[in-house]
DNA sequence: CCATAATGTGAGTAATTGCTCATATTCCAC
DNA sequence: GTGGAATATGAGCAATTACTCACATTATGG
């Protein structure tokens, strides 16, 4: 056990000042992910590019995994929004309008940094203890899930949490790949589309 | 540029004695990893949990990352070989009875060592090259393409090479989740071959 | 056996980097 | 103003670790 580790952040952001020093961290926390990935990404490094000193980095987290899962949060969150937002514009609209909707919000939120994304998406299974659901996650099943209720006798087989599940990991598997791709939105929706359509809809032959 | 970096080994092992240290080498690493994860994984532990001195792990890896990517070609080379025999035990069988006994392949590849495979597959994405192709992968494709091929005239669509592509992402997504979750081989089975069935059975309603 | 090649050794080095803390500066309440 | 709190600074420490190399040991072919 090394020593000990800080787990809080020294302080808290009390003033205006020092809410635009922690932004400024975060986003050149990013640039320099993007700029020289994994690799050159360290704490100096992140205070040079924002103009602040190294100092200032660590009176607000406690340590670099800490500003590297700030990081993943913002994206989760951003990611999060876009697909509220695109379940609340699917209402009255059938099924398979609305699952267009929610992949497009998805490879769209992927999409805007995809360098960036992919990274953090990396570093998120070193970080997170293992099978520690975020809240985050715990939202996007609840949307998917209610979403599916709402259009449960469209579907064959009843939609359990199980289901949903799957059908968030293969989204999510489907999009990184589509991006590591570089494939164009229409053609890695479409595919997307015809595994959960097929997931939610595909025929069960035998028992 | 940091100056430069050795990309060839020192020697390549000849003898007897030395194809046995080149084992012993990653099989001591594959305990490190298992026993301490990413975390405590570096090439002096590796040479102490091998009995051996860290120069000997210099003289047949150039670096540690050579070390660990050998890790990794070992583990695929692993997970094809039981794909083959599984395709090859296919032969005559309907399609869901191939799939189903491809997917256990699967399962029980990842599931034989499934601490040392995770970290090797968030490992992959790091080392690899941007989109570098490996032999194993395109043969796993072939694989794959094969059987499928084979069995056309069950499939409503024809299969083309995304077609491929998207069964193995969604395959190796879903195995790596049931895997992370400890699901039972038998749920896991079910869940990945409705996936797969579903995208290669399912209806694709509009146009 | 002997010369040569192959293999093995491990203390030490060089470089990196996360993080601290004593100090300085700025802000706010009164 | 003024005093105390909040914020910012950045040189440098401490720890880690990938990797080297001069040397010892072991195998092999003739």
């Amino acid at each position: 056990m090394p020593p000990k580790r800080r787990t809080k952040a020294r302080k808290q952001p009390l003033q205006q000042r020092s809410r635009e020093t922690v932004a400024v961290i975060l986003e050149a926390a990013a640039r320099v992910l993007e700029a020289r990935g994994l690799e050159g990404y360290n704490t100096n490094a992140v205070a040079e590019r924002g103009g602040i000193s190294v100092g200032s980095v660590y009176q607000y987290f406690p340590n670099k995994d800490a500003l590297t899962l700030a990081l993943i949060t913002r994206f989760e969150d951003a990611l999060l929004a876009k697909v509220r937002d695109a379940v609340a514009a699917s209402e009255g609209k059938s099924l398979t309008a609305s699952l267009n909707l929610i992949v497009r919000a998805q490879l769209e939120a992927h999409a805007e940094r995809a360098g960036l994304n992919r990274i953090l998406e990396a570093e998120e299974d070193r970080l997170r203890p293992a099978s520690s659901g975020t809240s985050a996650a715990g939202e996007l099943k609840e949307l998917v899930a209610d979403l599916l209720a709402r259009h449960r006798r469209e579907i064959a087989r009843p939609v359990d949490d199980d289901a949903v599940e799957d059908l968030i990991v293969i989204s999510r598997a489907m999009v990184d790949h589509a991006l590591q791709n570089d494939l164009s939105q229409a053609a890695a929706t479409r595919r997307v589309l015809r595994a959960i359509e097929g997931y939610l809809f595909g025929p069960r032959p035998d028992s």
